[in-house]
DNA sequence: ACTTTATTTCATTTTTTATTGAAATAGATG
DNA sequence: CATCTATTTCAATAAAAAATGAAATAAAGT
C-alpha cells in the first residue's frame, strides 16, 4: 500500500464531502442528547440523501453492521426523526430524515428532562425527611441546601414548557 | 456471613441515607451533561456535609481512588461547583460544594451548547458551498434542507442568552 | 405451502470511557 | 534545605457502552 493512502473498510462506498460533513454533525448532535455515534451516522447521511434509502444502502454507505442499523432505525423512528416511506416497486423499506428538527429535541426534553426534574423533587421530599434526624444547626444548614436546589428545580421545570414552545415556532 | 447483608468496601465509612439520596440524584444531573459518576458522587456528598472535607475524607466516604478524586474535585472546582475553603489549623485544603446551582448549567451551555451551535452553524456554510456540485434538483433539495437546519440553528442560539438570563434570576 | 428475502433480536466481541494507583511534583514544616 | 505530607499526573486496568453477526422471526413472492 502506498505510503499516505489510508486503506478503505472493503464493501464502504466512499462518502462524498457533503455526507461526511453531516453526519460529523450529526454525531455530535446525537451524542449531546445521549445517542450513539452509529444512530448519527444514519441520520447524517439521510438528511443530505436526496431519496430514501433502504436499510440495505445504509448499511452499504456507513460500512456498519446489520444489529446497528435495524435499531438505530428503530430508535430515529420512535422519536420521529426519520419516516419509513414507501417506494414503488421496492419491496424493502425506505427511510427518508424527518426535517422536523425539532422532533427530537422535544422527544429529548419530554422524556428525559422532565421525567428526571420530576424524579429530583421527589427525592428533596425524601431528603428533607431524612434531614429531621439531623442535629439542630445541622439539620437547619441542610434545609437551606434543599430550599435553594428546589426553588431551582421549580424554575427549571417552568422554563422547559417555554424552550418546548419556541422551539415548536 | 448471614444470609441478606451484603459486604460493605473495606475502608468505606457507611453512608447515610441522606447521603445516599443526594449522590444518586446528582450522579445523575452530572451524568446528564457529560460528566462521570464519580463526579456526582463527590458533588453529591460534598451538598449534604454540614462542613467542608478534605480530599482524604472524600475518598474514604465514598471509597473512590485519589485519582479520581483529585481529577473529579478539578473539574468541579473549573466549572464552580465545588470551592476550596480554610479551614484554620488544618494542613490540608477542605472543599465544600457551591451553592449557586446555576453556575453549571451555566458553564454548560456557554462551553458546550454555544460553542456546538456556533460550529454546527460553519458546517451548514461549508455544506452549502458542497451542495453546489450536486445536479439542479438534488442541488434545491439539499438547499432546502440545509436552511431548514440553519433556521432551526440561529433559533437555538437567540434561545440561548434567555435560558442564561432565566437561571441567572 | 414453500421458498426467498428482509428485519429484528440478542449473546458475544470490540471499542470507548472511567477509574485506579504508583510515580512525579508541589507544598509545608521544622 | 531536608523531610514529611498532600496533590497531581498519567500509563495501566477495569467497567460500561456500543457494534457485530448469527440465529430467530416476519413478510413477500411464487
Amino acid at each position: 500500500m502506498p505510503a499516505g493512502l489510508k486503506e478503505t473498510a472493503p464493501e464502504t462506498s466512499a462518502l462524498s464531502d457533503l455526507e461526511v460533513e453531516s453526519i460529523e454533525m450529526f454525531i455530535g448532535f446525537f451524542k449531546l442528547i445521549g445517542l450513539q455515534k452509529s444512530i448519527g451516522e444514519i441520520y447524517g447521511v439521510l438528511f443530505v440523501s436526496p431519496r430514501a434509502l433502504s436499510m440495505e444502502e445504509i448499511i452499504d454507505r456507513l460500512g456498519i453492521s446489520l444489529g446497528a442499523a435495524s435499531q438505530g432505525l428503530k430508535v430515529l423512528r420512535s422519536v420521529g426523526a426519520v419516516k419509513a416511506v414507501y417506494v414503488p416497486g421496492e419491496r424493502r423499506d425506505h427511510f427518508a430524515a424527518d426535517l422536523e428538527l425539532s422532533k427530537f429535541a422535544t422527544a429529548f426534553i419530554k422524556e428525559d428532562l422532565q421525567p428526571r426534574l420530576d424524579r429530583a423533587l421527589q427525592r428533596i421530599e425524601t431528603m428533607e425527611s431524612l434531614a429531621e434526624e439531623m442535629s439542630p444547626m445541622d439539620r437547619a444548614a441542610a434545609e437551606e441546601r434543599l430550599e435553594k436546589l428546589k426553588h431551582w428545580l421549580e424554575r427549571g421545570e417552568k422554563m422547559l414548557p417555554l424552550i418546548l414552545k419556541f422551539l415548536v415556532h
